[in-house]
DNA sequence: ATAAAATAAGTTACTGATAACACAGTATAA
DNA sequence: TTATACTGTGTTATCAGTAACTTATTTTAT
């Protein structure tokens, strides 16, 4: 005869009574309480073993007001990263994870929701300045909350690559192989990524005092869109002026799009346009030509992005927010070359 | 002077006091029971708004054993899939919606600490038979369960595409330009949909009279390893046998690497092979030449087994399983044509 | 007019964990 | 030997809701 009702999981007061014990007791084993006997423990553990005792998350949450879990944040659900890049180091930690998406309208529901969840801390993927970093604070409710991508405010952490850099390597290689007219394909200059990309274009032709443009900035948003963004900005420009012997993208899936734009027009990579594109995507080495381009360690961003969460979580009153920049990598493959 | 003690969040019993009535009236209120009169529960409205009450989720699971949450689950991160496909008709009815990800290991305590978070309902995105059903059904703890993706066991509810009709669909458009020797690259067969694609293209050939292969079989697992396996599938079969004039590959983006490869070879698409691929990826349509695949309304699949899911959350005891099998359409583009 | 039924509340108990405190028993030090 | 500190364990309160039951007031039916 059980000891518990059917249907019902044991609690703490079942494995208690069936142990011999208090169930404080009970509670100071599951939570590694160091004063407890050792038999004490040990035949504690073992009737929770054989009742197939689980903690109630519920009850837990309502005490301790936390869930063991981690929640990452994605705006704009920029899922070409892999969802495991993120899962993996946040279980490695012990907590759970979850994920969400959500848009600009709806991220201040989703911090009210992952506040709900009690969550122990946020991994925010937002490439857009949805919201001034103040409020977004505000927002969160007090939950630890690391930023990846760029923000401003030094009361934030976040974890972003030196853009300026990354394109300044793209564009000053596509200049050392002898291109003078550099053409630029652009998504919206809402995302902070596409903007700082798009300013550093700019920076570094006129410090090389080149001119800059012609320039296509986009509407895209979606990320599976950005292929046609590519596409339909190469059109545009092929309309406006033929002179340019080089492309700068965004990224490289707008850069495919630009690719079969140049092919629609009998236009060949690199023999009459060298292309350079943003953040070694998969596709990028399969395109034909592989396509040069700009590395981004991702994984690394994440790993460190999750290091100072964890710092944070564990000591919410003496953690310093960090900013970090990181380094990109220029991948040279066979979309560029010296103009004809 | 504030009803309740400062930084703490305001609780039922707080808005009861507020507007003078008891704390469970004012839980009546927030579950919409009809018996309260208009008034009242207009006031208590009134001050919950006023003093920016919000509902504790832990209390509430703790006595409802549920949270108003969906969760889907994802078994080898196949995030080509957009999540807000199935985030948004999660979120239309009111529920919220996590995401996790896993490996066939760790399914079974993915769907432990799912039923820790008292989730209302499952949705299983598992490509790969990890586990019998029954066992599945086990598992997952008496929670409302839908399986994207086909299963065997009619307890279980699942929503496939007719992978037999699709792959008919893709062998027949060859047949019908001319094609005799068609070659199939695929991947790892432990994916259900990969192996009812290679069996369709067999029992295809077969009905036509024609002899199967010369056939590829990869390993791949991650997503992200598609194109190298359409690479590496392709440098394999042209080293075995140049006799194939076209190609029918698993999915586009082993498409795309089976592309590249050809290329390296010098082979043209679709002068010396035509290819077609499956899934309809954005990709598809950028592809030099763009490549005729086979398209999958995932949106809809995504609906339906949404629909089918509240279904069952709203009556679990009359809810009878569905097993729904959905067809795919051929979208013919220029990598296929009559065979030189 | 009176009983029965329906409405609109309030009271109390309960969910399953943790926290704070009390208390007895043991070890150590003065 | 007594005072003190340190152990391990039990008791009780608390978290913020919901469920079940009770009560007082209306409304309706006979």
């Amino acid at each position: 005869m059980p000891t518990h009702p059917q249907n019902r999981r044991p609690t703490i007061r079942d494995v208690a009574r069936e142990a011999g014990v208090s169930h404080q007791t009970v509670s100071r084993v599951l939570n590694d309480y160091p004063k407890v006997a050792p038999e004490t423990r040990a035949r504690v553990l073992q009737v929770m073993e054989a009742m197939g005792y689980e903690r109630n998350l519920a009850a837990q949450m309502l005490t301790t007001q936390r869930s063991r879990t981690i929640q990452i944040v994605t705006l704009d659900a920029e899922f070409h990263l892999d969802i495991t890049q993120f899962t993996q180091p946040v279980k490695q930690a012990g907590y759970s994870a979850v994920v969400t998406d959500c848009t600009a309208e709806s991220l201040a529901k989703t911090l009210d929701e992952a506040a709900a969840r009690m969550v122990d801390g946020i991994m925010l993927y937002a490439p857009r300045s949805c919201m001034p970093d103040d409020k977004l604070i505000a927002l969160s409710h007090g939950i630890p909350l690391v930023r990846r991508d760029y923000a401003i405010d030094s009361r934030l952490t976040w974890i972003g690559f030196d853009q300026q850099h990354a394109t300044h390597l793209a564009v000053r290689h596509l200049i050392d192989l002898g291109h003078r007219r550099i053409a630029h394909i652009t998504g919206s200059l809402e995302f902070i990524n596409t903007r700082l990309r798009h300013d550093g274009y700019v920076k570094t032709m006129g410090e090389h005092d080149l001119e800059s443009g012609p320039v296509y900035v986009g509407t895209y948003g979606a990320q599976r869109r950005d292929m046609k963004n590519g596409y339909d900005g190469m059109c545009e420009l092929l309309k406006r002026d033929r002179e340019f012997t080089a492309l700068l993208v965004v990224n490289d899936r707008n850069a495919m799009g630009a690719m079969r734009a140049l092919a629609d027009h009998g236009l060949r990579v690199p023999d009459d346009v060298s292309i350079v594109g943003f953040d070694d995507n998969p596709i990028a080495s399969y395109l034909v030509p592989p396509l040069t381009t700009v590395y981004f360690d991702f994984d690394f961003q994440a790993q460190l992005g999750f290091q100072y969460l964890f710092e944070q979580i564990r000591n919410p009153e003496t953690y310093k927010h960090h900013q970090h920049v990181l380094i990109a990598d220029l991948v040279v493959r066979q979309s560029t070359r010296a103009p004809a």
